[in-house]
DNA sequence: GCGTAAATTGATAACGTTATCATTCAGAAG
DNA sequence: CTTCTGAATGATAACGTTATCAATTTACGC
């Protein structure tokens, strides 16, 4: 029987009315042999619970109705010690209280529990400083395995080491990883294809400013739509704004930029946001200037996030299934995990779909 | 020097082009002592970046480069294990797509991550043996403390045995636990003295079925308004409406509910409902209906999320500050871990505000 | 230069589990 | 009654860190 040094004694008081007399210890295996008189091994082969184990009928309940008796409960941190595995994924988004991501989340925890995996997420704030600690962070705690929204198309990777990871991105700046995301391009164009069913031609592009890669291939995609229209694509019909490390703030400065875009000259007949906060803004703005929505301005956001369903007017939006992303990069993740050699990136695009509610119609 | 068996090889490896020659194994404080020529302890102490340990200036360098040389990452799971504490807390609440807790978690992250805590969430989907199933996995993994939003009222705490925890609710039906929450009670006086000033008699209550309790002190604050105010309370002027594992879905549910009872007779001219998601499915279900908002009927909501900023019209609303709650109930969390000993149940009650938008008129 | 105290460093036993190897035991065949 | 085989159990060394105690070095006054 091991001895235990008094300098560990600290333990746990019991908080009970009885005056602390019983130096509550937390029971161990080693608590649960000496009840039962059954060797540690023999406990451990019990109590972690692997299939193909051989125990006798009798001991597995001796052993068992002495955890029970004694209040046994797993640690689970000795046990990832030992094992090399945390059962335990991380995951790193911008910002949760972008609405946007608690879906996403949702689906992976759910997916992740399912396969006896739990989760921990982190924001980074669309901040790379942050980000990089996360990563340190992911090291020091062994999580199994990662799945990371990158801040910024130029977040270095590298750090991760050995973790394996999923990334949730459709952009063409990370083609040597494993990606799970919406084709946005084709989202996007199916916005654009239905504004010029309706008439629409002088059609106004508004992104947040933190993706400036996401700004890039959303104008590409732009002048190439007119292009193949045989228009010259409008080039003062570009509205930035920047995201902030909560979505009510972007929201605010996201009107402030719709704000001076609508108060100049050149008015569009349509606007194309790039996610629905910044929809949702334009929306805001347009009202507040007693533009009417639909009559005299369309308005398309992406994302396809509740606000946009309750919104005045509804908001027409391309939609991107969150729950289905969060399911499939966990799968991925999953199988990453399991075998970790001879894997070749991974490159998952899922549709959008788009939504017609009551800020479109025709020019 | 110990020897490894061999059996423990798996290790990790290299997953770089060169044909897997190089069985990367995760440095450790051995290989850094290895490396410098100091002995484990030593290393130890100048990794583990305690405050008021004592080596040498000289002695530092050497760790501390031999450390970024070799590339060590000090393991948690490790340290949490001989420490006794693994600076890890668990969030239980019912579901995090649910728009009132991401800024909630949000503020209990930032605020944990300050003293060096990280967070793991977990959503039990209001169901209590995923609840109870979450209170065993947080004595398995050892978290230092636990913030939780009870599923029910009667949900069982003790399970958690020497966990200390804080609980956000403001319910009474926890009276000798911590508890952070608003003053809902307040609040929805707050809500009904101004739809009273407004000329409003026939209130409608508007609650979601969960939250049986919940119903209980709506209704004996609906009664004593009333009781108040010199008027019998109306008793066929109360919906109930069931919550659900999404919030969407928690819409529909509560149009469904709020359909059926604008289909009815007996037609109020306000509705208070209990939160945000309801109050907007009552705004949506009077578009739908043609029942003008506010002339023909006034709609109050509470929370203060989003969509009722931008919803048609914006939603009048019962505000809680979600980030105050969250940020006090990681400060409480804090304390007590702190001082586990000789502590006695802290209650804190926040105020609500009433916010003013344009789901709200005169009778 | 020497003795003493303080400042550094080293050695090592835990933390609680699991994976291996070694041992014992039960049952069957010879 | 042996001998052998496979099943069941026991013993024990890790996993990588930290807290203690012991040993060593340094600083300093006389």
């Amino acid at each position: 029987m091991r001895g235990r040094p008094d300098y560990l004694t600290k333990g746990t008081c019991s908080g009970t009315v009885e005056i602390g007399l019983t130096m509550r210890r937390r029971k161990t295996i080693v608590d649960v042999a000496e009840e039962c008189g059954l060797s540690q091994a023999t406990v451990a082969r019990v109590l972690n619970g692997q299939k193909n184990i051989q125990v006798k009928g009798n001991t597995r309940e001796r052993v068992l109705s002495a955890a029970q008796k004694i209040g046994y409960r797993r640690n689970a941190l000795a046990a990832s010690l030992r094992r090399q595995e945390t059962n335990t994924i991380a995951i790193s988004i911008a910002d949760i209280t972008n609405p946007f991501f608690p879906e996403l989340i949702k689906a992976i925890q759910d997916t992740m529990r399912q396969y006896g995996y739990s989760v921990i997420q982190l924001n980074n704030e669309w901040n790379p400083d942050i980000e990089q600690e996360h990563f340190q962070y992911m090291i020091q705690t062994c999580v199994d395995g990662a799945i990371i929204s990158p801040s910024h198309p130029t977040t270095n990777l590298d750090p991760l080491g050995i973790i394996p990871f999923v990334l949730l991105t459709n952009s063409a700046d990370f083609p040597t990883y494993d990606t799970v995301g919406n084709d946005s391009k084709e989202g996007m164009n199916l916005a654009l294809e239905r504004l010029y069913e309706l008439g629409h031609r002088q059609i106004a592009l508004f992104v947040g400013g933190s993706m400036k890669s996401g700004s890039s291939w959303r104008l590409e995609v732009f002048n190439n739509f007119y292009e193949r229209k045989g228009m010259e694509a409008p080039t003062n019909m570009h509205v930035d704004c920047e995201f902030s490390i909560n979505s009510v703030i972007s929201f605010e400065k996201a009107k402030n930029a719709m704000e001076k875009f609508l108060a100049g000259s050149n008015l569009p007949t349509a606007v194309f946001a790039s996610n629905d906060i910044l929809g949702l803004a334009t929306l805001q703005v347009a009202n507040d200037k007693g533009i009417n929505v639909p009559d005299q301005l369309s308005v398309v956001g992406m994302d396809g996030i509740f606000s946009g369903e309750v919104s005045y007017p509804p908001l027409t939006t391309v939609n991107k299934n969150r729950a289905e992303i969060g399911r499939m990069a966990a799968l991925t993740l999953i199988e990453k995990i399991k075998q970790p050699n001879g894997w070749e990136a991974k490159k998952l695009m899922l549709p959008c779909n788009l939504i017609e509610r009551g800020s479109t119609g025709r020019a």
